[in-house]
DNA sequence: GTCTATAGGCCGATAGAC
DNA sequence: GTCTATCGGCCTATAGAC
């Protein structure tokens, strides 16, 4: 993240391998599960070798959780312009955030980037710029669209764009991000999609306000 | 948790002093980091004696984290009966739920859970049932109670509480929780608690439906 | 760059005296 | 129950040969 670190080549086949099995392994068992012989044995690769392309395990910790933040914001963000039906497009707007919030390596991240923050300060914030703001910022720019288009009522773009990706964390994902079972449902997914949508569409359509 | 583990007195001077030593300890640096040489050390308890009223790390998180969930369910549940002003009374209700969310305390035990709820299953399913499902399942007998008066109109006072309370977990919930400076301030507390409410009743307003 | 081998330290847990 | 002292192990990181 602050330190690209590519002292042999960036796309070296050792290195590659590290990298993958760090990320594999970080996400499955957190930080501090995790050790460097493990890394160095999942990527069959020698801890010595590990130590030439990553200064510490606090480097390449930083590395791979900033890696996948990146990917993150590579999720397809596109929304669609030529809207006629609001709440078909809301759904799925909506269906698409929550998917992506309740599959395994988006909740992997989540969870490593919440319980580390405080050791790694820059981690939380550049995944909260990378993830919820960036997709914030879209889905407000789309909103004041639609809304300077008449299709829906809305005094400020941003405050709704965070009230919409609030309904898509209902208690749902928090049972995901604990871990506690029964794994969602489609028919639950698809429930809490509706209901987030009824939800906000009828508060846009009845009011000027915010 | 599972285990109430009291050998001795429940309420031993040292082992008071160690629960006090590991929940500061735990909470602030989390599970991985905090060594049983430390909780000694801040206890000032030698490690045998540790060992004598817990019987391992995993079991002193687990009495650490169940006592914090415990202590989240007797925060202050109730809900105004005479109810004129609904505007006033979510508003109340969700300002509380807010700060409650953003104190430290239950932001570090947040942290925690979510952090090692794949090593310790029992414990994301102990901090679910006491704290968001028991104020959630509050907040729906509430609802459903205004909704009979006729005050609001809900047709699923369980969705709509799920609802309520996810709004009240906006970007600014995030943001704390992943140790991202500015602190809160007062004044976006309010606006989040306003925005919250106004969106809510503005929906429940508008529509019979869920 | 990559290996084998190991340094050096800290950790969780226990033995044994009192 | 509480202490002091220590074990055995695993961890991060490095030295030195190739």
């Amino acid at each position: 993240m602050s330190t690209p670190s590519h002292p042999p080549h960036e796309a070296s086949p050792k290195r590659q391998a590290i990298v993958a099995a760090a990320a594999r392994l970080f996400m499955a068992d957190g930080y501090g599960k995790t050790s460097m012989d493990a890394i160095a044995r999942e990527a069959a690769v020698s801890k010595a070798t590990l130590y030439a392309h990553f200064a510490s395990k606090d480097q390449l910790f930083a590395t791979i959780v900033g890696d996948a933040c990146g990917r993150i914001a590579l999720q397809d963000g596109t929304f669609d312009t030529g809207v006629t039906d609001m709440r078909a497009a809301l759904a799925s707007i909506g269906e698409r955030l929550l998917r992506f919030l309740l599959a395994a390596e988006t909740q992997a991240i989540q969870r490593m980037v919440i319980a580390e923050s405080q050791r790694f300060p820059e981690l939380g914030a550049a995944f909260l710029a990378v993830g919820p703001q960036t997709f914030l910022s879209h889905l407000a720019e789309w909103l004041a669209a639609q809304s300077a288009a008449g299709r829906i009522r809305i005094a400020d773009p941003a405050v709704a764009a965070d009230q919409f990706g609030a309904l898509l964390r209902p208690l749902l994902f928090l049972r995901a991000l604990l871990s506690v079972p029964p794994a969602p449902s489609e028919a639950e997914i698809l429930a809490n999609v509706d209901a987030a949508v009824s939800l906000f569409l009828a508060a846009c359509a009845a009011r000027s306000e915010a």
